[in-house]
RNA sequence: GCCAAAGUGGCUCAGAGGUAGAGCAGCUCACUCGUAAUGAGCAGGUCCUCGGUUCGAUUCCGAGCUUUGGCUCCA
């Protein structure tokens, strides 16, 4: 662990450092350039310039060569600590570094680092010499926009994205890796495998499940709806549109209004496209009196909201501007809350446990500095959150001040098949809609008293678990999950009503399953379901058809011949109750 | 929204100031084949939209729309 934490500060140093040789080549290309940061990120570095043009995809090319020659140089890094005046006369043309020299706290210490030609204000460390740098193990990614200090009311720096290792080994694998992101890329996969699309011409961030994709999401939903039913869950109906007054009410109009679609207008009234569900749980909540003795309520729905979400933010089903969220609402008294937190908690980790997740990190929220609700009812729904993740067993940071204004939540991060973190569910308190609507129920004393309000999803939208889901199997679904089960090839068309009576056969016993009757030959037929990635392909010619065999080639590519049919199907039934992958 | 790049048949992409091409997919015909592509032929495009320059624009210029990579990592 210790090796470890040296070779990540080492691999960091580096990666900064090599940020400091790129700054001086592109002070080479263009001396007039304005600096601005350049650290060591995740897997390299980047650095911002202020350019008197564009940079072009060609430029990186003449970037990269002189950073290898600037490498070559054997140049030394030398830390210096000046004065703030002496600083601020070195960087006097520089407005960014001014500016940062005039963040830097009074009392720390100024330091700058030179390398020979090129001189910035930074804290370090660095490598001693280019030396230590090895110029076949970086490569220069990428050109993007990036505001001065992440702010929209700054100008727009170019920022030039680098990755670094410490041997062109790593750098290989590194790439490798970026390689195989590519080819899980969901919007490619669902484009090869005919799962789903956006219309750029119908409407952008709106998703259409063709056939194929459509049988994965119903087979999510169905496992989910079965699952919340017995997990003591009801499943309600809401519309898509409500009056402005509801929106009013619940404050999204107030603070979420430009995360919503336009209001329509009809009879004198606007109406709103939902952005979130809970407004309407609540109108079913507040259709009749409620009692001690009704609670816990448990409401879900697979729920299609709108949002808003701005132009540039949109990226395949990964941020849309139309979805599902899997959602519900849990009403509870005040004594009731520590069991349904952990029991939602439990809940959560077995429904994403189920879909092959098993790396998971719970994130707890607690009181940001603007926000509503009584403080004892804070302290009492964070500890509650605290107890579950505890109860679990589960791995946690605390994200201080990092709710929402109206309670705090726990948020559940996955880590998919390469590794990558993404957030699905999350479980948050919600003080704000309570008290805004008024929510009240009877008591054992009569008096009426407000509940908690917890919402709660638990795969996050259905689009994004889609695209998280198709990029961690990389199209190779499990069986239960698969939309093509099973495909039948029959060797030539003598056999295409075996195969056309094996497709009802399977279909009968609940599968998902087809018989490829074209015209093509049995070679294109196989290789055709191999790469929509069918879990079995089915392949029967006359040996079989006598024997009532089967003879199955997996996704994989291993082959067994002559599995008795019914012997086939336990198989196929097996894997798909145990959601086994094969 | 902002910066940059891109938008050419269903898909992946090539191309040039003189109204376009390939592969795959589709259709037709022939072949009926035992584990990853049978062959031949046919059809398919307002070259994103709207303006401008030009004898002529899909190509050059401008605007718009959309897509992609970023806009969190703090000297």
């Amino acid at each position: 662990m210790a090796d470890k934490e040296v070779a990540d500060e080492r691999q960091e140093t580096i990666r900064h450092s090599m940020s400091h040789v790129m700054a001086e080549a592109v002070l080479e290309m263009f001396p007039d350039a304005q600096i601005a940061i350049g650290p060591a990120i995740e897997n390299g570095f980047y650095y911002d310039f202020d350019l008197p043009r564009p940079l072009l995809t060609e430029d990186l090319d003449e970037i990269t060569r002189r950073m290898k020659d600037i490498i070559s140089q054997n140049k030394t890094f030398e830390r210096k600590v000046v004065s703030r005046k002496e600083a601020a006369e070195l960087f006097a043309g520089q407005k960014y570094k001014l500016e940062l020299l005039d963040a830097i706290p009074e009392g720390e210490e100024v330091s700058i680092y030179n390398q020979g030609g090129f001189t910035d204000l930074c804290r370090g460390p660095h490598v001693k010499s280019t030396k230590e740098l090895n110029k076949d193990a970086f490569k220069l990614l990428s050109i993007a926009g990036a505001y001065w200090r992440g702010k929209e009311s700054n100008p727009m720096l170019t920022r030039i994205y680098g990755t670094a290792w410490s041997s062109p080994k790593e750098l290989r694998v590194y790439l490798d890796h970026l390689e195989d992101i590519k080819k899980r890329d969901h919007r490619k996969l669902g484009q090869e495998l005919d799962l789903f699309s956006l219309h750029e011409e119908a409407g952008p961030g709106l998703v259409y499940w063709h056939p194929r994709g459509a049988k994965i999401r119903l087979a999510i939903e169905d496992f989910w709806r079965n699952e919340h039913y017995k997990n003591g869950y009801d499943m309600v109906y809401t519309p898509h549109v409500g009056k402005s007054w509801l929106w009013e009410t619940s404050g999204h109009l107030g603070f979420y209004k430009e995360g919503m679609y336009p209001p329509m207008k009809m009879d004198n009234t606007d109406y709103y496209v939902k952005p979130m569900n809970c407004p309407f749980h609540i109108m079913i909540y507040q259709n009749s009196k409620r009692s001690y003795k009704d609670l816990p309520l448990r409401w879900c729905e697979l729920g299609t909201v709108y949002r808003y979400e701005k132009a540039g933010s949109l990226h395949g089903l990964m941020r849309v501007r139309g979805f599902t969220q899997d959602d519900a609402h849990l009403f509870v008294t005040p004594e009731q809350m520590d069991d349904e937190i952990i029991e939602v908690l439990r809940f959560s980790l077995f429904m994403l446990r189920s879909f092959g997740f098993t790396d998971i990190k719970a994130y707890l929220s607690t009181r940001p500095e603007h926000s509503v609700g009584e403080q004892e009812r804070w302290d009492a729904a964070t500890e509650a959150l605290r107890r579950a993740i505890e109860k679990e067993g589960l791995a946690y940071q605390v994200d201080e001040g990092g709710g929402a204004f109206y309670g705090p939540k726990i948020d559940l991060k996955i880590k998919d098949a390469i590794g990558r973190e993404w957030q699905l569910s999350t479980v948050q308190f919600d003080f704000n809609l309570p008290e805004r609507f008024k929510l009240v129920f009877t008591d054992r004393d009569g008096e009426e008293k407000r509940p908690y309000m917890i919402h709660r999803a638990l795969l996050g939208s259905i689009e994004r678990f889609f695209g998280v889901l198709l990029e961690h199997y990389a199209g190779a679904f499990p069986p239960w999950l698969s939309p093509e089960q099973i495909r039948v090839v029959p060797v030539a068309e003598n056999f295409f009503d075996y195969a056309k009576k094996l497709e009802m056969k399977f279909r009968q016993a609940g599968f998902r399953a087809s018989a490829d009757l074209s015209n093509d030959r049995m070679n294109a037929k196989i290789r055709a379901s191999q790469m929509m990635k069918n879990p079995y392909t089915v392949i029967v010619g006359e040996k079989e058809e006598t024997a009532d065999q089967v003879s199955v080639r997996y996704r994989g590519g291993k082959q067994v011949n002559g599995i008795p049919t019914s012997e086939f199907v336990e198989e196929v039934r097996k894997a798909i109750d145990t959601k086994a992958q094969v």
